[in-house]
This record gives C-alpha cells, structure tokens and sequence, in this order.
RNA sequence: GGCGCUAUCGUCUAGGGGUUAGGACGUGAGAUUCUCAAUCUUAAAACACGGGUUCGAUUCCCGUUAGCGCUACCA
C-alpha cells in the first residue's frame, strides 16, 4: 500500500479503446485495477478511449461492458453509469483537452509546430538510415509564439508540440522501482494534431488528473510513453499519480500473445465454456503471487484480501491454457450441477441434440448425463463430444473406426459380441443396469473372456468406441433418453446391438 | 540503430548473502477403473553467461547474451 494515498482517496481507471474485444491482456490490467481499488475501499473507473475514430467503434464499446461484466469486475463510475467526474467517453471530452492545450500555448509550456507531416516523415527515415534517433529537430521551436498565433490565426494548420525540459525525467513504478529517462529521448511530442485532434499521450494525462486517479495501473507497453506524460503533469503544475506498469503476457513461443496463439479474447473463454472464476484466478496467477507462493485457488473475495501491487511481478509471462484448465475443472466441481446444466444446454442445442426448452423429464435426463460427464473436461465446450455417442449410434462407422480394428480384430472378439447380442435380444422391456452386468457375467462365463478383451468388444457394439464413461450409469441414461422426445432419437441398447450385429462381419 | 524493461524447473511462480532452492500446471511412474478421462499418491525437472563485492553469491553491483516494448500528427 502507498502511504501517499489513504485508503478512501485510491482512484483507478481502466481505460481500454473499443477497437475490438477484450483480450486476456486487457482483462487482466481490468482485473489489477479492480482488486486494487476494492482492496483500499477506493473507487474503479471505466473510461472509454475513442480517439482514434478510425478504428473505434460502438459496438466494441458494448461488447468490452458486457465482457467485464462477466468477468464480475463491475466500476463504479464509466459512461454507463455517469459519475462526479464524467463524461467518461474520450470523445466527449474535447473542449476540455483543447481548453488546457491552449492554456499550454499561452504559458509557452507548449508551442505551434508547423512542419509538414511528409518532410516529418522523411527527416525520421533519413535519421534511421543514418543510424541517428528519430527525434523532432526542434525546428519550430524557435518560432515566436506572436507569430505562431497570428499564422494559425490566418488559417495555416499547426500542431502542438509540448515542451520538454532540460533534464533527465524520474518517476516512480510500483512494479519496476524507479525508472528514469533521458530528455534527449522524448524529444518535444505533439499533443494536439495539426486537425485539431488531441493525441492519446496528451488525453490520458488529462483524463486522469481531471478524474482524479492516484494509481495509473496499466501494461508495461506505457512504459516508455510514462515521461512523456509525466513532463505534461509537470507542465500542467499538477501531481504525478503512481504507476504500475504491468508486464506483457505472451505466447508459448515468447511472442506477445495475439490471435493466432488461439483464444485470447473474453468473448472466446465464454463460448468455449470457462468459467468467469476460474479465468480471473488464472489472471490473477499471471504475475502475481501471494504472500508464501504456494496457494493457487482464490475466489476473487480471497483475492481481494491477498492482492498487493508490490507482489506484482516485473517478467512477462506466458499464457498457458492447461493451467486455466486445471483452474477451469476444479471451479466445475465447485459449482451447483444447477448452473452447470444451465451453461452446457447450449453446447447441446448448438449440436442438435436437443430443442431449447427440454420438459421437466428430459431436463432431469440430461442433468444426469452432465453430472457423469462434467468432472472430466476441460472446457463446457468439450461435452456435446463426450456425449455424442449417447445421442447418435452408428454401427457401420464404429466397424470401419480405424481405432476399433484392434478390438474388433481380436480373437475372442466375435464369440463375446455373439454372446452379447444373443442375451440382449432375450430380454425384454428396458435393460437395469443389474441385468446388464448379469449379461455380462454370463458371456464371460461362456466365453472364457474377461477383463478387456470382454468389455472392449462389449464398449464398442453400445457405444461405438472401445472407451468412455462407467456402464453403471450409462446403460440407464441410455435406455430412458430412448424414451424421450429428442432431435434424435436415442437408441435404446437392443436397438445398438441389432444393428451393430447386422452390421458385422468377423 | 537509439532508449527502456525483463531474466529461478518446459510453463506460472515462492524465496533470498550460507536453504535438501518451496508450491502449482504439465510430464513420467504407481493406485483406482472393463476402458478413456477425471481423481489420489509419487518421481524427475530450475537459479542464462562473464566479471566484480564478499570468508561465501542463485540472491547485491557491472557487463554480455537473449526476449519483449517504445522510438508516429496509433492507442
């Protein structure tokens, strides 16, 4: 905890462009702010950054609410919720960002850069080329700001450049210690484009000093904009808030995370079915340990009471997905078979297994075949597949499966499906899952066979794969769901063995 | 190119001037099960390199290397 700060006066800001979805990155500076703003009683902001109207759209913007709110990580101020100290929408903030740029210009803090974009452009290749920084010459510095006014005043399209002075820029970062640069690097930044358009290093300053934030918590690609920044606080004669400047999370090849690493925005955690706990105790785990480093679940509660932005890691770290799935399969079993019966019906109306709106008999069914099946994925995703061979039955593709020729090929095998299919077809009404291991006894008897080269066999004439769930429960869920009214309908086992036995040719 | 940031098992990390360098994921083995998955038990697995400082360095300092970021009238 900083000691500048009391506890009620801790203000952060999440402050992402709706330029596309929220990605694990984002999400997990979301999740740093929050935690740190509910773990001093302080207030968290969203605030939307909408500058660049090229790439900004609306839509992002709700989309961006409505993955944060999955997540859980509600503000208490942002443009859906107003605020003392809105609006919280950069591009309704103008008139503000223009009103201190000209306060700049007038205290000479700032001055009218009227150098071309192009011959900008060409100086900056030229520098490369001749292995020298990049930096602005200084041209129109020299210029008198009289002149500069009167010239703009005429019509000519000047931007604002901020002054940077003399000496080295020193701040403080939480995460990284202190950090300072040399003045020579920032080289004076223009803040307001030649357009009128106010560019992001100059807004962000004065959102957040106009919104009051103490602790800029954001990720570590900021870093080295931060003296920018803060030469414009100095400028402005206003506090410099503290930093914490979070690392970058990347890929399995060290590379920064992007698409093609595969999920990495919210929107695709929900759909493949993650659950939002299991996802923010993953973030939490990326860079941030707790006191002692040897617990690994918290609810964000418990996250709340153990979060410390000093114990935030400085190294990047790499995304890994069987990790979220240990997280994910152990927030599965902690839920109510209720709610994850609620989140897997889509998976299985998607797959046509069945209609939306099941009745109270086929609900009851299928909350059986969840609660067999759930504790052993990974993902909600995964379980139309597991269950798929409850739903469809298809003798001729189970005989052709190459991964079943092993089985099928064995030497007992047609003596044991023989069996089987004999005493199947000699029973009558649904088969209890007490008749079925009768059954199974007796062909062992008969056949001399037992262990797998009895039930491999046995597996794949019910289920069309020679593995899958314990037959104690899956012999019941699949003789009632034959009574059903599904999509589909599911074949009761007489029906499996018959068609299977007629299918086959040892 | 310049500047900055980073460096403990494959991965996420704890730790810290003297430790059997701890935990977790994953991996291997065993248990359980007809089987697969899950689960439980268990094992293997790390201080990037080179110089200092020090009685002693993985820990502190400096370099090297590597990775990443910034270097825009993008955010």
């Amino acid at each position: 905890m900083s000691p500048d700060f009391p506890a009620s006066t801790v203000r952060v800001r999440f402050a992402p462009s709706p330029t596309g979805h929220l990605h694990v990155g984002n999400a997990r500076t979301a999740l740093f702010n929050w935690l740190f703003a509910r773990k001093h009683g302080g207030t968290y902001i969203l605030r939307i950054e909408d500058t660049d109207v090229e790439r900004s759209e609306a839509r992002y913007e709700d989309q961006l609410i409505a993955d944060l709110k999955w997540l859980g990580l509600e503000w208490d101020e942002g443009p859906d919720k107003g605020g003392p100290l809105g609006p919280y929408r950069q591009s309704d903030r103008m008139q503000l960002y223009h009103d201190y740029a000209e306060r700049l210009l007038i205290e000479g803090k700032a001055y009218l850069c009227f150098c071309k974009a192009e011959d900008l452009e060409e100086e900056r290749k030229r520098a490369l080329a001749e292995h020298r920084s990049p930096l602005y010459s200084g041209k129109c510095r020299a210029l008198d700001p009289a002149e500069s006014l009167k010239r703009r005043a005429h019509g000519e399209a000047g931007a604002i450049r901020l002054l940077i002075p003399e000496r080295p820029i020193r701040f403080h970062d939480i995460v990284h210690g202190d950090v300072e640069f040399s003045n020579e690097v920032v080289s004076d930044p223009i803040i307001v484009r030649s357009s009128g358009m106010p560019v992001y290093n100059y807004v962000v300053v004065i959102d957040d000093a106009e919104m009051k934030i103490t602790h800029v918590i954001r990720g570590d690609d900021h870093l080295s904009n931060t003296p920018k920044q803060v030469a414009l606080y100095e400028a402005l004669g206003w506090k410099v808030p503290e930093f914490a400047h979070l690392s970058t999370i990347l890929g399995g090849d060290r590379e920064r995370l992007s698409k093609r690493h595969g999920a990495t925005s919210i929107a695709n955690f929900r759909e493949m079915g993650i659950l939002p706990e299991a996802l923010i105790n993953y973030l939490a785990l990326l860079g941030w340990a707790p006191t002692g480093g040897t617990r690994e679940t918290f609810t964000p509660e418990e996250l709340t009471k153990e979060f410390s932005l000093e114990r935030v890691t400085p190294s990047p770290a790499v995304f890994d997905m069987q990790k979220l799935y240990w997280l994910n399969r152990h927030y599965i079993a902690q839920s109510t078979p209720e709610r994850i019966v609620g989140l897997a019906l889509p998976y299985f109306e998607a797959a046509r297994f069945i209609a939306p709106r099941l009745d109270a008999a086929s609900l009851n069914w299928f909350a059986r075949i969840i609660a067999l099946l759930a504790p052993s994925v990974d993902n909600l995703e995964e379980l139309p597949a597991r269950a798929a061979m409850i739903f469809r039955y298809d003798a001729k593709a189970a005989i052709a499966a190459p991964e079943n020729t092993e089985v099928l090929k064995s030497e007992k095998a047609p003596t044991v499906i023989g069996a089987f299919a004999r005493r199947v077809n000699a029973e009558n009404g649904a088969l209890s899952s007490d008749r079925f291991k009768a059954i199974v006894n007796e062909v062992k008897t008969e056949t001399g066979a037992k262990g797998k080269e009895l039930f491999h066999p046995i597996r794949t004439v019910i289920t069309g794969a020679h593995s899958g769930p314990e037959f104690d429960k899956l012999i019941p869920i699949i003789e009632e769901g034959s009574h059903l009214q599904l999509p589909a309908r599911v074949l009761n086992v007489r029906e499996r063995v018959g068609q299977f036995a007629a299918a086959f040719t040892p």
